[in-house]
DNA sequence: AAAATTTACGAAAACATTGTAGTTGTTTTT
DNA sequence: AAAAACAACTACAATGTTTTCGTAAATTTT
């Protein structure tokens, strides 16, 4: 099927370009019958708009970027998959893009941005974010961003939450209340606001339980496969070996699960494991998995939503605003007292 | 930042717009010095290029889709996450939809993509998907299609698959050379092109070991979490039950292991479990599964190496192909004999 | 010195659409 | 019967870019 634009549509039906375009748009303007015959010839030549024309003066591209980094994880991609039910509602597209925790791809990304390919952006910061200038610069170009889980204190816009604070005191105590008192932190990232909330809870409980905070427990692991697994493996094989572990992300507590399973540590007999997650297969583990579960798709929704009640209007400046959205402790066998 | 098109550019510099466009362009036309200041005042005005005036122009989007059942999967993320890989090498956009493994969802959104939004789709088909038109439509209005996993064979492209009849035959050798003589098969959907295949492979090995195949083994699932729940639990607990189960995706292997921890059956010695699957936790599952791991990423890569390989010519019409990349057996626990 | 070529740039069409501002011819109002 | 209103349509500018063709001046060739 070649493709065929309004001038054809219009020379064939000799009329103009303009009824053309206002008889497929049912504008007042043109009669019913000129209508029908239009709609008929459009249909019968396979007429199909061409979306960039409309981008191109209207200014807008009906898509939206949603910017994760990493996609082979089950919490983002249920954000996105709750970000795209309110787009296909709204008849807009979504981009995805990857930072791979490397600053300087979502540098990059956000620059490419600019040129007002998306109408708004969906992201959650790369863990090796520091600055925050090239989200900033973004906004100037008018392209309103809302932040996800890993969001960015300095700029002023919507951020999309959960209670990481009260969520680490929650598993923290949880794992206090089953007998631990040696209880390791796994930190994937000092710089992201999500692991400071978390570690800020983990601490505040084990001040509540007046048990001492011991540095050496406090592992600082970087998203580096082979580095976390050296640092945890250290921590579980040594005589110290902590009595409870709290992961701050799930991909940290899977990592300590192997190593357990390799030095066969027993858990939870000899260290429970508790961590923030959205594994659908938690219950299926070996032991169980208790973990911290955020509604990741109900935050995908809520950002999205958000993003839109925005993007009707002229000048989008975002109000500045945290939306909380409780995460839901879920225990399980690796937390057994 | 007001955002500043060429014309703007062009007065400030004193130049006309086309000699600031092949000035920023690098064109030979243009004088080094020309050049350096073209620029340098684009820079400090903060100029973007408006790629929906380039698509315009070249008739070509730099963007393709993915189009995936359901986004909520290990298999499918990988697969994206390996054409994103190239996508990004090639400097192009990926757009993202779902169809929930809904027929019509389908059609809806490869109609939506007839209008040359993309410059190629990269697809898996739903498994409620029984007619072919609405991609061959979209073919005609030459937009290529490559198929991943989940293919059409009516449609005349390039298809990435992987050996699903050899790994469909394996898997359930592997069951029966570890003992069992009562196998049953989860199918997914009858329409798919990878349930059948893989489960000509199971009766293959049944055939081969002389093993009389039994219809009631043969359990139809078809995607609806209850629906499948039910008949996978009417086969584990009646008095027939199975000694080995062979899943064609994932998703019931997993539903299997729920009901099995439920009516405390036994894996492996009530009960062995194989299935396809790219799940990242399955050797810490209880007990661990045994799986058919496809190379997802790889396909990924190659499903869009291949689209990639025909984007640059004119008339895109891809020549049919199988590209098979082989599935790994990964033995685990949960088939030990 | 005339002719040919090269360099560096500009004018304008083309891409497909939308929206505003006409322009008819007809009908209604005064 | 003139004026106003209206229905149905068209012309054209505008959106931002790319690209082809053209042209003047400068340079090289004969």
């Amino acid at each position: 099927m070649p493709k065929v634009n309004l001038k054809e549509l219009a020379t064939q039906l000799g009329v103009s370009i303009s009824t053309v375009s206002k008889a497929l748009k049912d504008s007042y303007e043109i009669s019913a019958e000129t209508k029908k015959k239009v709609k008929e010839v459009a249909e019968k030549m396979g007429y199909r708009t061409n979306p960039y024309a409309g981008h191109l003066h209207s200014n807008r591209s009906k898509t939206i970027a949603v910017i994760v980094p990493e996609i082979t994880n089950n919490f983002f991609i249920q954000v996105i998959s709750g970000a795209q039910f309110i787009a296909h509602e709204k008849d807009y597209h979504i981009l995805i893009y990857v930072t791979d925790d490397n600053c300087k791809k979502e540098e990059a990304i956000l620059r490419y941005l600019q040129n007002g390919r998306v109408d708004g952006v969906l992201m959650s910061l790369s863990s090796t974010t520091k600055k925050s200038d090239h989200i900033s610069e973004l906004i100037q170009f008018n392209i309103p961003v809302v932040f996800f889980d890993r969001i960015c204190h300095e700029i002023e816009t919507a951020k999309i939450i959960t209670d990481d604070f009260a969520s680490g005191f929650n598993a923290t105590e949880h794992l206090i209340q089953n007998g631990c008192r040696e209880i390791a932190y796994l930190s994937i990232s000092e710089t992201l606001s999500i692991d400071n909330k978390r570690k800020q809870g983990y601490l505040e409980a084990l001040s509540k339980y007046d048990i001492p905070v011991k540095e050496s427990l406090i592992i600082k692991c970087n998203n580096d496969e082979r580095n976390d697994y050296k640092k945890i493996f250290q921590l579980l094989q040594g005589e110290q070996r902590p009595d409870g572990l709290f992961a701050s992300v799930e991909k940290l507590a899977l990592t300590a699960y192997k190593i357990c399973h390799e030095l066969k540590i027993k858990i939870p007999e000899m260290v429970k494991i508790i961590c923030f997650s959205n594994l659908r297969t938690a219950s299926l583990l070996n032991p169980s998995l208790t973990t911290i579960t955020q509604p990741a798709f109900e935050m995908g929704r809520e950002a999205a939503a958000v993003l839109f009640k925005y993007l009707g209007r002229k000048h989008a400046q975002i109000h500045n605003e945290n939306i909380v959205i409780k995460s839901e402790l879920i225990i399980r066998d690796s937390t057994r007292g």
